[in-house]
DNA sequence: AGTCGATTAAAACACTCGTTTCATAGACGC
DNA sequence: GCGTCTATGAAACGAGTGTTTTAATCGACT
């Protein structure tokens, strides 16, 4: 039959995709468990409570996520990165990249991306999971990688090199719904996801390329060069709200 | 005087603030009311609804943030930005960058970062408000700076780099909770946010550099390198609507 | 003064929510 | 058979929700 499974899997697969789609406030306990097949109490029996559903779908999530990343790139250690050319310290970088995108934006879209998304707006116990589970490991291995690319780097610059590129990828996934209005897309494809990873490896390695130089066009004592100008585009927005019926 | 104000400024303001720390599901109008001193019903009664309050709050938001930026930081036109030297796009980019950091990360930090973010959750009508009077005129206002960087560029490529300039940008304010957490920080401050806008210009520029060169790394047959995985992580997942009552 | 429209206030309505209670069913060992 | 433990189902609880209704209040203006 189609559902063998037990009810409280069941109850985690429904909760997954409907916390992911709606949110923790947004999602009700018996849409779980009316999805999930089971009772309203089902939830409570298995889970003690609707937060801690939530708390087991974010860690079962997130395992999954840290067992593919850690299943598709392992990091070879930073002792013999430093011993290898700058091509294939590209080449590594350029998988991480990839995989990056791959998880989080390519097709079929996976839960974790909203659900870290909803943990940024509002934090709840399961913030250090994802911190431990994902961003701390792709951080980390990316990091090793910036700093043989950039061996002049600090400590500091390394971190925030890594997170421009992070940054770039996460953009994507964290304004999906105003990128693909912008662009008139339903969804992002594999093909537009390619063209993206591809372009945020070669913006980044430009990048890093840069930030590793000594003496650059910002190091001087106000950055401010242009006239104001005062023209105001258009009067405040003024409306107002007619009630219905 | 304290409370001078018409009532409905006052729901306005309240509302603001809760919607931006609450969201809107984890928001009451009673919540609402009471901050603003007034009834149950004010709510309904000047803004029809609690959707249509939260659609308020959101037009008055993004208005204020789009007249910010019309007097911060006034495109001149592309024609006339086409004759500028070098030395003068890279001055009005490094103001684009640190208005846009400013306007998004320095403290006090300001409702529509979160309300943009929970927009992303929860896409809703005021996300084509979103997008015009913030997102659209930053990107193509950095666009026309950006097209006269890398003359050699298409319009593809431009917009993909004013993505991962934005992004970079957007990534400290959207993983907020999550970067805090890292750098075990309570909040930004003013000093960060100005290293933060220094590396995000060095690291674009460096970027910009790259993309705008042709024959690079990536232009080869397949950018994968890894094996491609085949495990399917979960039943087709199937999917039932019940409908309201 | 009196009328009228715009606001405000209090109460009730009609839900939905997470949670709990309690009865029942099945499985297993003895 | 019995007793025990695990799991499920149906129903109810109490609190909280957005909204509506109804009445009272205020400030002009004639």
């Amino acid at each position: 039959m189609s559902r063998p499974r037990a009810t409280s899997d069941r109850l985690l697969t429904a909760a997954t995709d409907l916390f992911a789609r709606r949110g923790f406030h947004g999602t009700s306990i018996r849409e779980i468990a009316e999805r999930a097949g089971a009772n309203v109490a089902a939830g409570h029996y298995h889970y003690g409570s609707k937060k801690g559903l939530y708390l087991q779908v974010l860690r079962h999530q997130f395992a999954r996520v840290r067992a593919t990343l850690d299943r598709d790139g392992p990091l070879a250690a930073s002792r013999v990165l430093r011993t290898l050319p700058r091509r294939e310290l590209v080449a590594l970088l350029v998988r991480r990249i990839e995989a990056m995108v791959t998880i989080l934006l390519a097709p079929p879209l996976q839960p974790h991306g909203a659900l870290m998304l909803r943990e940024m707006c509002d934090p709840t116990d399961a913030m250090p999971i994802i911190v431990r589970e994902f961003i701390r490991p792709q951080s980390s291995e990316m990091a090793a990688i910036v700093a043989c690319l950039v061996p002049g780097a600090g400590r500091t610059v390394v971190e925030r090199s890594v997170r421009s590129i992070v940054g770039q990828v996460l953009f994507y996934r964290f304004t999906m719904p105003a990128v693909l209005l912008m662009l008139g897309r339903p969804t992002y494809s594999r093909h537009f996801t390619r063209q993206i990873a591809t372009h945020i490896v070669e913006f980044s390695l430009g990048g890093l390329t840069r930030v590793g130089r000594p003496g650059t066009v910002t190091r001087r004592p106000r950055p401010y060069v242009g006239r104001t100008r005062e023209r105001s585009r258009r009067a405040p927005a003024r409306r107002r709200r007619a009630r219905a019926r």
